[in-house]
DNA sequence: CCGAGTCGTGAGATTGAGTCTCATGTGTGC
DNA sequence: GCACACATGAGACTCAATCTCACGACTCGG
Protein backbone atom coordinates (compact mmCIF):
# COMPACT_ATOMS: atom_id res chain seq x y z
CA UNK A 1 0.00 0.00 0.00
CA UNK A 2 1.39 3.92 -1.00
CA UNK A 3 -1.92 5.14 -1.65
CA UNK A 4 -3.46 7.19 0.44
CA UNK A 5 -6.35 7.51 -0.99
CA UNK A 6 -8.54 4.04 0.14
CA UNK A 7 -7.82 5.51 3.58
CA UNK A 8 -9.70 8.37 2.89
CA UNK A 9 -12.34 6.98 0.89
CA UNK A 10 -12.83 4.60 3.31
CA UNK A 11 -13.37 7.72 5.87
CA UNK A 12 -15.66 9.67 3.57
CA UNK A 13 -18.02 6.29 3.37
CA UNK A 14 -18.05 5.80 7.03
CA UNK A 15 -19.26 9.84 7.34
CA UNK A 16 -16.05 11.30 8.96
CA UNK A 17 -14.81 14.20 8.39
CA UNK A 18 -12.14 14.87 5.77
CA UNK A 19 -9.70 16.87 7.80
CA UNK A 20 -6.35 17.89 7.45
CA UNK A 21 -4.23 15.75 9.67
CA UNK A 22 -6.42 12.94 9.13
CA UNK A 23 -5.57 13.21 5.31
CA UNK A 24 -2.13 13.41 6.54
CA UNK A 25 -1.83 10.51 8.64
CA UNK A 26 -3.71 8.43 5.88
CA UNK A 27 -0.58 9.36 4.05
CA UNK A 28 1.86 8.75 6.33
CA UNK A 29 0.35 5.28 7.02
CA UNK A 30 0.08 4.47 3.36
CA UNK A 31 4.10 5.26 3.22
CA UNK A 32 4.43 2.03 5.74
CA UNK A 33 5.57 -1.30 4.05
CA UNK A 34 4.93 -3.35 7.01
CA UNK A 35 3.60 -2.74 10.32
CA UNK A 36 4.18 0.48 12.41
CA UNK A 37 3.61 1.34 16.02
CA UNK A 38 1.36 4.56 17.28
CA UNK A 39 4.71 5.95 18.96
CA UNK A 40 6.16 5.56 15.03
CA UNK A 41 3.36 8.06 13.75
CA UNK A 42 3.36 10.60 16.45
CA UNK A 43 7.09 10.72 16.04
CA UNK A 44 7.25 11.00 12.26
CA UNK A 45 4.25 13.91 12.24
CA UNK A 46 6.16 15.46 15.13
CA UNK A 47 9.07 15.00 12.41
CA UNK A 48 7.32 16.60 9.76
CA UNK A 49 5.90 19.34 11.54
CA UNK A 50 2.79 18.57 10.63
CA UNK A 51 1.62 19.90 13.72
CA UNK A 52 -0.69 16.74 14.52
CA UNK A 53 -1.23 15.90 18.31
CA UNK A 54 -0.72 12.59 20.02
CA UNK A 55 -4.35 12.46 20.61
CA UNK A 56 -5.08 12.67 17.04
CA UNK A 57 -3.13 10.09 16.02
CA UNK A 58 -4.57 7.77 19.06
CA UNK A 59 -8.33 8.55 17.58
CA UNK A 60 -7.35 8.79 14.28
CA UNK A 61 -6.05 5.27 14.61
CA UNK A 62 -8.82 4.57 16.50
CA UNK A 63 -11.33 5.23 13.99
CA UNK A 64 -9.55 3.56 10.64
CA UNK A 65 -9.65 0.68 12.73
CA UNK A 66 -13.02 0.69 13.71
CA UNK A 67 -13.89 1.19 9.84
CA UNK A 68 -11.57 -1.65 8.63
CA UNK A 69 -8.63 0.23 7.14
CA UNK A 70 -6.32 -0.10 9.60
CA UNK A 71 -6.06 -3.60 12.00
CA UNK A 72 -3.98 -4.12 15.05
CA UNK A 73 -1.86 -6.55 15.59
CA UNK A 74 0.14 -8.09 19.06
CA UNK A 75 4.05 -8.46 18.15
CA UNK A 76 5.57 -11.32 20.36
CA UNK A 77 7.27 -8.36 22.35
CA UNK A 78 4.24 -7.11 23.32
CA UNK A 79 4.07 -4.21 21.31
CA UNK A 80 0.82 -3.05 19.50
CA UNK A 81 1.36 -2.58 16.19
CA UNK A 82 -0.82 -1.78 13.48
CA UNK A 83 -0.99 -2.72 9.28
CA UNK A 84 -3.16 -0.92 6.79
CA UNK A 85 -5.16 -3.82 4.76
CA UNK A 86 -7.47 -5.21 2.51
CA UNK A 87 -10.99 -4.50 4.17
CA UNK A 88 -11.84 -8.91 3.99
CA UNK A 89 -11.56 -10.96 6.62
CA UNK A 90 -8.13 -12.24 7.46
CA UNK A 91 -4.31 -12.79 8.95
CA UNK A 92 -0.84 -11.42 8.84
CA UNK A 93 2.34 -12.65 8.82
CA UNK A 94 4.91 -11.08 10.12
CA UNK A 95 8.93 -10.67 9.02
CA UNK A 96 10.67 -10.98 12.33
CA UNK A 97 13.72 -9.62 11.01
CA UNK A 98 12.33 -6.74 8.89
CA UNK A 99 9.26 -6.28 9.99
CA UNK A 100 7.36 -6.31 6.36
CA UNK A 101 3.83 -7.63 6.60
CA UNK A 102 1.58 -9.69 4.47
CA UNK A 103 -2.02 -10.62 4.80
CA UNK A 104 -2.70 -14.00 3.67
CA UNK A 105 -6.68 -15.46 3.58
CA UNK A 106 -8.35 -17.86 5.77
CA UNK A 107 -6.09 -20.65 4.13
CA UNK A 108 -7.86 -23.19 5.23
CA UNK A 109 -8.32 -22.21 8.51
CA UNK A 110 -12.35 -22.42 9.06
CA UNK A 111 -12.22 -26.40 9.06
CA UNK A 112 -9.68 -26.02 12.22
CA UNK A 113 -11.87 -23.80 13.61
CA UNK A 114 -14.65 -26.14 13.19
CA UNK A 115 -12.99 -28.36 14.59
CA UNK A 116 -11.88 -26.64 17.78
CA UNK A 117 -15.71 -25.66 17.85
CA UNK A 118 -16.80 -28.99 18.14
CA UNK A 119 -14.11 -30.75 20.06
CA UNK A 120 -14.74 -27.76 23.14
CA UNK A 121 -18.08 -27.08 22.83
CA UNK A 122 -17.19 -23.28 22.51
CA UNK A 123 -19.41 -21.19 19.92
CA UNK A 124 -16.18 -19.80 18.16
CA UNK A 125 -17.20 -15.71 16.89
CA UNK A 126 -13.73 -14.61 16.14
CA UNK A 127 -10.12 -15.57 16.05
CA UNK A 128 -7.01 -14.37 15.21
CA UNK A 129 -4.11 -16.15 13.75
CA UNK A 130 -0.85 -14.36 13.78
CA UNK A 131 2.81 -15.60 12.05
CA UNK A 132 6.09 -14.68 12.57
CA UNK A 133 9.18 -15.79 10.17
CA UNK A 134 11.36 -14.82 7.67
CA UNK A 135 10.41 -12.69 4.62
CA UNK A 136 12.23 -14.40 1.54
CA UNK A 137 14.61 -11.49 1.32
CA UNK A 138 15.74 -12.41 4.64
CA UNK A 139 16.04 -15.57 4.21
CA UNK A 140 18.36 -15.07 1.07
CA UNK A 141 20.57 -12.92 4.30
CA UNK A 142 19.98 -9.46 2.56
CA UNK A 143 19.33 -7.37 6.02
CA UNK A 144 16.14 -5.32 4.76
CA UNK A 145 15.96 -1.84 5.57
CA UNK A 146 14.30 -2.14 8.84
CA UNK B 1 -5.26 -26.17 37.33
CA UNK B 2 -5.84 -26.02 40.78
CA UNK B 3 -2.26 -27.77 41.85
CA UNK B 4 0.41 -25.64 42.13
CA UNK B 5 3.48 -28.49 42.52
CA UNK B 6 4.16 -28.29 38.80
CA UNK B 7 4.76 -24.80 38.92
CA UNK B 8 7.11 -25.57 41.68
CA UNK B 9 8.57 -28.36 40.20
CA UNK B 10 9.57 -26.51 37.18
CA UNK B 11 11.13 -23.42 38.85
CA UNK B 12 13.13 -26.24 40.31
CA UNK B 13 14.20 -27.81 37.76
CA UNK B 14 15.13 -24.98 35.73
CA UNK B 15 17.60 -23.96 38.54
CA UNK B 16 15.50 -21.20 40.37
CA UNK B 17 15.24 -20.94 43.90
CA UNK B 18 12.25 -21.88 45.33
CA UNK B 19 11.47 -18.69 47.38
CA UNK B 20 8.46 -17.81 49.44
CA UNK B 21 7.06 -15.07 47.48
CA UNK B 22 7.24 -17.35 44.52
CA UNK B 23 5.65 -20.41 46.14
CA UNK B 24 2.47 -18.03 47.26
CA UNK B 25 2.44 -16.39 43.63
CA UNK B 26 2.13 -19.99 42.39
CA UNK B 27 -0.58 -20.91 44.41
CA UNK B 28 -2.06 -17.58 43.37
CA UNK B 29 -1.84 -18.70 39.67
CA UNK B 30 -2.77 -22.05 40.34
CA UNK B 31 -5.96 -21.13 41.75
CA UNK B 32 -7.35 -19.09 38.78
CA UNK B 33 -9.48 -20.81 36.57
CA UNK B 34 -9.02 -19.07 32.92
CA UNK B 35 -6.62 -16.13 32.17
CA UNK B 36 -5.72 -13.42 34.66
CA UNK B 37 -3.84 -10.48 34.48
CA UNK B 38 -0.28 -9.03 35.93
CA UNK B 39 -2.69 -6.00 37.81
CA UNK B 40 -5.02 -9.00 39.37
CA UNK B 41 -2.10 -11.52 40.79
CA UNK B 42 -0.59 -7.77 42.11
CA UNK B 43 -3.72 -7.09 43.87
CA UNK B 44 -4.93 -10.80 44.93
CA UNK B 45 -1.00 -10.88 46.95
CA UNK B 46 -1.54 -6.93 48.85
CA UNK B 47 -5.35 -8.22 49.33
CA UNK B 48 -3.84 -11.54 51.38
CA UNK B 49 -0.69 -9.51 52.79
CA UNK B 50 1.34 -11.72 51.40
CA UNK B 51 3.70 -9.78 51.21
CA UNK B 52 4.79 -9.79 47.77
CA UNK B 53 5.76 -6.50 45.76
CA UNK B 54 4.39 -5.41 42.09
CA UNK B 55 8.67 -6.50 41.11
CA UNK B 56 8.51 -9.47 42.53
CA UNK B 57 5.03 -10.33 40.75
CA UNK B 58 6.47 -8.94 37.37
CA UNK B 59 10.25 -10.53 37.50
CA UNK B 60 8.21 -13.95 38.68
CA UNK B 61 5.45 -13.96 35.48
CA UNK B 62 8.44 -13.29 33.23
CA UNK B 63 10.35 -16.78 34.69
CA UNK B 64 7.28 -19.14 34.40
CA UNK B 65 6.48 -17.89 30.68
CA UNK B 66 10.39 -18.52 29.94
CA UNK B 67 10.48 -22.07 31.54
CA UNK B 68 6.68 -22.25 29.87
CA UNK B 69 4.57 -22.76 32.76
CA UNK B 70 2.73 -20.11 31.83
CA UNK B 71 1.68 -18.09 28.57
CA UNK B 72 0.65 -14.89 27.49
CA UNK B 73 -2.45 -13.94 25.57
CA UNK B 74 -3.55 -10.84 24.03
CA UNK B 75 -6.90 -10.38 24.37
CA UNK B 76 -9.01 -8.28 21.73
CA UNK B 77 -9.49 -5.51 24.45
CA UNK B 78 -6.01 -4.94 24.21
CA UNK B 79 -4.89 -6.27 27.57
CA UNK B 80 -2.36 -8.55 28.58
CA UNK B 81 -3.27 -11.90 30.13
CA UNK B 82 -1.96 -15.23 31.37
CA UNK B 83 -2.85 -18.79 31.64
CA UNK B 84 -1.19 -21.21 33.11
CA UNK B 85 -0.59 -23.98 30.66
CA UNK B 86 0.80 -27.63 30.05
CA UNK B 87 4.57 -27.81 28.37
CA UNK B 88 3.54 -29.11 24.84
CA UNK B 89 3.23 -26.34 22.10
CA UNK B 90 -1.07 -25.25 21.74
CA UNK B 91 -3.38 -22.58 21.74
CA UNK B 92 -6.32 -20.99 23.32
CA UNK B 93 -9.90 -21.00 23.26
CA UNK B 94 -10.98 -18.22 25.59
CA UNK B 95 -14.93 -17.26 26.87
CA UNK B 96 -15.46 -13.54 25.97
CA UNK B 97 -18.06 -13.65 28.57
CA UNK B 98 -17.07 -15.15 31.13
CA UNK B 99 -13.05 -15.26 30.64
CA UNK B 100 -12.80 -19.30 30.78
CA UNK B 101 -9.80 -20.31 29.10
CA UNK B 102 -9.44 -24.20 27.63
CA UNK B 103 -6.37 -25.06 25.87
CA UNK B 104 -6.25 -26.55 22.43
CA UNK B 105 -3.44 -28.93 20.12
CA UNK B 106 -2.94 -28.01 17.29
CA UNK B 107 -5.66 -29.38 15.90
CA UNK B 108 -4.99 -29.68 12.08
CA UNK B 109 -3.30 -26.33 11.73
CA UNK B 110 0.12 -27.62 10.66
CA UNK B 111 -1.05 -27.70 7.25
CA UNK B 112 -2.51 -24.15 7.26
CA UNK B 113 0.79 -22.96 8.04
CA UNK B 114 2.76 -25.01 5.69
CA UNK B 115 0.57 -23.98 2.77
CA UNK B 116 0.86 -20.08 4.43
CA UNK B 117 4.51 -20.37 3.86
CA UNK B 118 4.10 -22.08 0.56
CA UNK B 119 2.23 -19.15 -0.92
CA UNK B 120 4.16 -16.58 0.83
CA UNK B 121 7.73 -17.72 0.27
CA UNK B 122 7.98 -16.82 4.23
CA UNK B 123 10.26 -19.58 6.35
CA UNK B 124 7.50 -19.46 9.75
CA UNK B 125 9.07 -19.44 12.76
CA UNK B 126 5.96 -19.04 14.84
CA UNK B 127 2.25 -18.82 15.33
CA UNK B 128 0.11 -18.22 17.45
CA UNK B 129 -4.26 -18.55 17.26
CA UNK B 130 -6.21 -16.92 19.38
CA UNK B 131 -10.15 -18.09 19.63
CA UNK B 132 -12.82 -16.13 20.87
CA UNK B 133 -16.14 -16.85 22.13
CA UNK B 134 -18.64 -18.20 23.88
CA UNK B 135 -17.79 -21.41 26.16
CA UNK B 136 -20.87 -23.84 26.84
CA UNK B 137 -21.88 -23.05 30.23
CA UNK B 138 -22.30 -19.29 29.13
CA UNK B 139 -24.05 -20.15 25.78
CA UNK B 140 -26.73 -21.79 28.01
CA UNK B 141 -27.48 -18.20 29.22
CA UNK B 142 -26.11 -19.11 33.27
CA UNK B 143 -23.56 -16.17 33.20
CA UNK B 144 -20.55 -17.40 35.28
CA UNK B 145 -18.89 -15.61 38.17
CA UNK B 146 -17.56 -13.29 35.86
C1' DC C 1 24.73 -26.39 62.69
C1' DC C 2 26.66 -22.24 60.97
C1' DG C 3 28.74 -18.82 57.97
C1' DA C 4 29.40 -16.81 53.42
C1' DG C 5 28.21 -15.86 48.98
C1' DT C 6 24.71 -15.24 45.76
C1' DC C 7 20.33 -14.94 44.16
C1' DG C 8 15.98 -12.92 45.09
C1' DT C 9 13.12 -9.32 47.06
C1' DG C 10 10.45 -4.89 48.21
C1' DA C 11 9.67 0.00 48.15
C1' DG C 12 9.52 3.60 45.56
C1' DA C 13 11.05 6.29 41.72
C1' DT C 14 10.77 6.31 36.92
C1' DT C 15 9.33 5.62 32.30
C1' DG C 16 6.20 5.58 28.66
C1' DA C 17 1.99 4.33 26.24
C1' DG C 18 -2.45 5.69 25.97
C1' DT C 19 -6.58 8.62 27.60
C1' DC C 20 -9.05 12.72 28.93
C1' DT C 21 -10.40 17.56 29.07
C1' DC C 22 -11.67 21.65 27.24
C1' DA C 23 -11.01 25.81 24.77
C1' DT C 24 -10.20 26.66 19.94
C1' DG C 25 -10.28 25.55 15.02
C1' DT C 26 -12.30 23.63 10.74
C1' DG C 27 -15.61 21.01 7.44
C1' DT C 28 -20.07 20.62 5.82
C1' DG C 29 -24.83 21.50 4.77
C1' DC C 30 -27.76 25.08 4.02
C1' DG D 1 -21.01 32.92 3.38
C1' DC D 2 -22.93 31.24 8.10
C1' DA D 3 -23.69 28.53 11.76
C1' DC D 4 -23.21 24.54 14.13
C1' DA D 5 -21.41 20.28 15.17
C1' DC D 6 -17.54 17.63 14.78
C1' DA D 7 -12.58 17.44 15.17
C1' DT D 8 -8.29 19.03 17.05
C1' DG D 9 -4.09 20.07 20.07
C1' DA D 10 -1.64 20.90 24.31
C1' DG D 11 -0.79 19.15 28.24
C1' DA D 12 -2.28 17.03 32.43
C1' DC D 13 -3.35 12.59 33.93
C1' DT D 14 -3.63 7.44 34.66
C1' DC D 15 -1.87 3.20 35.04
C1' DA D 16 0.94 -0.74 33.68
C1' DA D 17 5.45 -2.09 33.64
C1' DT D 18 10.52 -1.50 34.55
C1' DC D 19 14.56 -0.14 37.13
C1' DT D 20 17.48 0.63 41.15
C1' DC D 21 19.61 -0.58 45.13
C1' DA D 22 19.97 -1.75 49.84
C1' DC D 23 18.25 -5.57 52.52
C1' DG D 24 16.77 -10.44 53.21
C1' DA D 25 16.73 -15.41 52.57
C1' DC D 26 18.00 -19.79 50.22
C1' DT D 27 21.79 -23.05 49.39
C1' DC D 28 25.95 -25.21 49.87
C1' DG D 29 30.35 -26.23 52.02
C1' DG D 30 32.54 -26.95 56.00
Amino acid sequence: MTDPVPIVTALDRAGYRLTEPRRALAVLIAEQDGHFTAAALVSSAQARQLGVGRATVFRTLDTLEEIGAIERLDLPSGEHAYVACELAHHHHIVCSRCGRTVEIDDAGLRPVVREVARQTGFRVEDHRLELFGLCPACQDGRAASA
